[in-house]
Order: C-alpha cells, then sequence, then structure tokens
DNA sequence: ATCCTCCCGGAAAGCGATTTCCCAGTATGC
DNA sequence: GCATACTGGGAAATCGCTTTCCGGGAGGAT
C-alpha cells in the first residue's frame, strides 16, 4: 500500500505538506508544491488510510445508523434517507439491524462507540419501560466520549430528536374519518408500551369526541395487524391500524374472511410507505416524510448546535379507497 | 476516553498483556493476570479503539455493501442478510446506496478501500457495457489491498459471486406457463443491457419453442413496469416482468386501463418480493433466497478460500393467482 | 533601515492499539 | 544432571496520519 510518506517522498516534500495538501487542512500550501504532491499521489495511486487518519484526528467518519428491521420499508425509507444525507457531508453510514432486540441495540451503540463514530442515528420507536435503562447508559457513555447521538422517532432519551406528530397525525386521520360519517371504530394499536404506537393510537382516540373506539393489542407488523384483524368487532365500520405494514396484514385477513375494503368495512394506516401504494383498495393513511426523516436526523447529529435540538415533522392525511363515507 | 494503556497501569501489568487479553491473541495469558485485567477493564469502562486496532493489525472489521437503493424491498432484503451474516462473524457493515449511477459505485469501492474495509460486496445487476471498466479497475486496485470482493446477482466481475440461476428460473416459468396454455406472451424487459434483466428475459422467451414473445423495454423499476405495460400488443395472454417491482407497475397500469388480473391477461413477475406478498391479485413469480443471497455474499467474502469461488443459488416457480389457466 | 507580521515548509511528537523480540523460569528428554 | 524446549511476561518498535511548534523569507508599516 501506497503511504503518505511514499508520496511526500516521492514529491520531494515533508509528510506535513502531503498532509495538508491531501487531506484538507486550514494551512494554505503553494502552488507549486501543492501541485507536486497531487501529482505523486495520483501516480502513486495514494489511498489515504482512514483508519490512521481517524486514530490522528480522534474522529471519524461513520454515523451509525441502528433500525429495527431492514426490509420493513418503514425504516429502509429512513435509512436510505440517512444513507443520502451522510453521503452529502462526506460521512459513510453503518447500519445495524435489531429485530427489536433490545441487547442488540446496545451491543450496536457499544460497537459504534469502539469505532468512535461520529454521531449514532436510532430508528424505531421503544418499548416505554425499564429495559430502556440499559441502553441509555450506553448513550451516555457513548457521548462521553464525544460522540452525537439523534434519535428518530419519539422524544425520549434527551438526544437531538426527529420527532414524529404522531398525535397530532392519528387526531387529523380520526378526524377525517369522522366526518365522513363514521362512528364505529377499531384500532389496531401494536403493543401497548410502544411509544410511537401508544401515541398514534391516543390521538386517534381522542379526536373522537363520545366515542370509544374498540382497542386490539398485538404486534407491531404484517401478522399482528392480521392477527388483530381477527377478533375486530362487528359493527365495527371503520379500522385505523397503527402502521402501514400492520394495515396490509389486516387488508389480507378481511380478505380471507370475505370482507370486503371499503364496502363492508373501511381501512386505515400510518406512514403512507411508497411501496405499498400499488395496493388495492389503496390506503388511506397519513403521509410521514420518511427519508427526510432519516436525513434530518443524520443533519441534527452533525450539527454543532449544543444541547438537544428537536426537529417536528408532522403527518399529512391521505385519504384513498381503502376508506369509504357512511 | 479510557485507553489500553490506562487499564495496564491499573491492573499492574504491560501493555502487551492487557492487549493480549482483552483483544484475542494467539499468546495465552495466566489465569491470574487475565482477572485482574479484566476486572481493570470493567471497572474503568474500557473501550477498544477500533481504529487504533485497524491501523495496527492492517485490517478492520467492516464489511462494504454496495447497493443501488435501499428502499427497493429487493436490495433490502439482501442488505438483511448480509447484515445478521457480517454480525455472525463480528463484523459490520457499511452500506452505499448508488441509485443507479455507476460514478458512486466506483467512488464507494473507493471509499472502502481507504476504510481498509475486509470485503466489499457489489450487489444489484450492472451494464454490460464498457462504463464497467472502471469499476473493475477500481475493484482491482482495492484487491491489490488485501480486500475481498463477492458480487450478488451475475458472475462478472471475477470476483466471488452469489450467482442467480435468471435463465433457469425464468426458464421454469416459462414452461410452467405455456404447460398452462399460454401462448401470447409479452415480456416488460427492463433495460436492453441490464445483465439480470436480459438474463431472465432470453430465458423466458428461450423456453418457449417456436413462440417469439413481444419483448418492451423500460426501466428496471416499478414506474419502467407501468411504462412498458402501457404498449402491449393485443392478443397477449400472459405478461412477464422481469422483476416483481416492475409487475406491480405493470398491475397498476391495467388497472388504471380497465384491464382484468388475471382475467384479461396474466400477469408474472421474478424475484418473490415479501412486502408484496398481500397484493391482489397475488404475484406469480420465481422465489429468491434473497436474505441468504446476502449472507452467502458476506460468507464468500470472509472465506479463506483462494480465487474466485462461486455460489449458484436457484429460484423457485410459485403460481399463484396473478396467473391463470387458459 | 528596522521591526513586526504573515505565510508557508519541515521536524517530530503524538493517536491507541499490535506484535516482535528478548528473558527468565519451569518442564522435558536422555 | 544437563542441555533443550516451552511458557508467559514485558520493552519497544511499528502502523499511517495529524498537528504543534519552530524557523526562515517576504512584505508592510514606521
Amino acid at each position: 500500500m501506497v503511504t503518505l510518506e511514499d508520496v511526500a517522498r516521492h514529491a520531494g516534500v515533508s509528510l506535513a505538506t502531503a498532509s495538508r495538501v491531501l487531506n484538507g487542512s486550514a494551512r494554505q500550501v503553494g502552488a507549486g508544491l501543492r501541485a507536486k504532491v497531487e501529482q505523486a499521489a495520483a501516480e502513486l495511486g495514494y489511498r489515504t488510510n482512514v483508519a490512521a487518519q481517524t486514530l490522528a484526528r480522534g474522529a471519524g467518519n461513520v454515523i451509525g445508523l441502528v433500525v429495527h428491521d431492514l426490509v420493513d420499508p418503514y425504516f429502509a425509507a429512513i435509512a436510505d434517507g440517512a444513507v443520502k444525507a451522510a453521503e452529502d457531508h462526506g460521512m459513510v453510514v453503518m447500519v445495524g439491524t435489531t429485530h427489536r432486540d433490545p441487547a442488540k441495540e446496545i451491543a450496536y451503540v457499544s460497537s459504534l462507540g469502539a469505532q468512535r463514530a461520529r454521531a449514532v442515528i436510532l430508528a424505531g420507536s421503544r418499548m416505554d419501560d425499564p429495559s430502556a435503562a440499559g441502553l441509555r447508559a450506553e448513550l451516555d457513555r457513548y457521548r462521553a466520549g464525544g460522540g452525537r447521538v439523534a434519535v428518530v422517532g419519539q422524544d425520549l432519551l434527551g438526544a437531538d430528536t426527529v420527532a414524529v406528530a404522531n398525535r397530532a397525525g392519528a387526531a387529523a386521520l380520526a378526524e377525517a374519518l369522522h366526518a365522513m360519517g363514521h362512528r364505529e371504530f377499531a384500532v389496531l394499536a401494536g403493543p401497548p408500551r410502544l411509544i410511537t404506537a401508544v401515541e398514534r393510537c391516543e390521538g386517534f382516540a381522542g379526536a373522537l369526541p363520545g366515542l370509544s373506539p374498540q382497542i386490539i393489542h398485538g404486534p407491531f407488523d404484517r401478522d399482528g395487524g392480521y392477527g388483530a384483524a381477527l377478533s375486530i368487532d362487528p359493527g365495527v365500520t371503520c379500522v385505523f391500524a397503527v402502521n402501514d405494514v400492520m394495515a396490509v396484514g389486516a387488508l389480507a385477513a378481511f380478505r380471507d374472511r370475505g370482507i370486503r375494503v371499503p364496502d363492508d368495512v373501511s381501512l386505515a394506516g400510518f406512514d403512507d410507505i411508497a411501496t405499498l401504494r400499488d395496493l388495492v383498495p389503496a390506503l388511506t393513511t397519513v403521509r410521514l416524510p420518511l427519508a427526510e426523516m432519516g436525513a434530518r436526523a443524520v443533519e441534527l447529529a452533525l450539527s454543532e448546535e449544543a444541547g438537544p435540538s428537536v426537529v417536528h415533522v408532522e403527518g399529512e392525511v391521505v385519504i384513498r379507497e381503502s376508506v369509504r363515507a357512511r
């Protein structure tokens, strides 16, 4: 491997000068030497050794991204936005997938700390329970080492946050559905303590004055939606699944039981996953700018602002065919 | 930050001993000292500095993964498998997304080289044209620096490869469709020089003795499928889209024009994307073990085998409702 | 002319690990 | 019993880059 020293020697300059030319520095280098160094680097095919650079600088160019599941299009979209934004800042993204295992989440943060990652971004909702303590401790260690932390989803760990207006979005959706004449609701509510799920569920129910929708808990994924949909009360005219993927599961469940959407029952989700746009019937949902959320998280984590700052993003109700007025 | 030296001092041993205890080494350390070092590390909260380790060892623990688009569930699934496999080997994955820009692909490989990444995995089909030369050159440089390269998709760059039996899969699909009585076919063939697309298209057409399906080129994504579907000849009874995402686009196009699937025309895709399983009608397709492909690529890249080895994976025809016998 | 600044180049001290030697002490072979 | 491994511990040399500090020359102000 060609080292900087090789380049310096080949160009007849000192190591310091070569470094200044090739890897941005505050100091200027005269045009003559600069050209010589650049040419030498090109001729020799020099490539910076990032590990050495990181060691010397004390900070790397890696941004860690921890998601539950890359196959879930929700996270895929966030990851996509994050990767793009990172690239714009000359950073590179390392992803970890936890598959909802809190221990893995901690392990990844720890590993990112070891990498001296510039920032770690936690995407995806967490449970609101003591198991978060371990994570919090690990994050504190990470921060103590000079790293930044950003969370996309809910305002929790006292870190930089891209906060989603889950309540407001769900409430707006509920109002729209109510205005369309629906009175009997069911909510496929996800896990009882998963923050995002809880917020959406509460936001929805809270916007329905005098009504008390049927709440059905279950996993936060497609199969959870399928399962929950099986125990919907007769008489319900409108079902809200707290995310699109669950709505897809519910749709499948309805289909399997001969219940037509939207003829027999209306169905709405949350997130507006792009991959799902071609579903029939098209899903009524609350659109979230997922890629942008990922990107914002990166910006936040890279900004010099002291103290945790919070960016709010709002959802937009999108009425599609899966809902019919009563 | 706590350094290894701190730990060594705290434990009353030499730096060398501490290193041997904490970061695997061939050399043994006596039980007594070993315990002391471990305790000291725990008390101080020592965390290895990976950059320093990488520099000293000359090889890092990063695996680079380059995909076109994380939002495309095809790549998301591969990435998921790769991340999981990497984790099993104590490695961590860095992803880059190119959005089909060959220059970005090269840039990522270059950047991964600078990171001294242990291996880079290229997922996604490439064009069969001279633009690949730049990539090839960059890969050679990367290899010269001691890195491994694995490609998932088609056997191309002379690297380790997870090769998909595109022809065979498409041929099997064609035979099945032919056996169901279809004779008038159209192929939504993707870009004319995209290797995966070409192989699937040729495999399909080649298995249709005496018939010459209508070939319609277009982009390899959802909108490409939509667009291509618009110019299908009347009389065609069965449409093969060279991937599922394109099939989804075609489905949407048919729906928009009032063409019923499978009543008016049958439709098949390729890949069997999990997120799309709840589509109506369910898509006939060729199932690929995407996550496994990602994982195998990692294994391949991490194996010590000299010389490029090739793993073959086969597709399995899955007939679902989007196809009807004639 | 003289003194002060700038500006730019180079020498060298880190950054935090790994690993090669070198050594002493103990076990093994004859 | 004596030479010969073998074992586990430590000192110190790297790994490749950044950056501080020093110094000499050029330009401006007085």
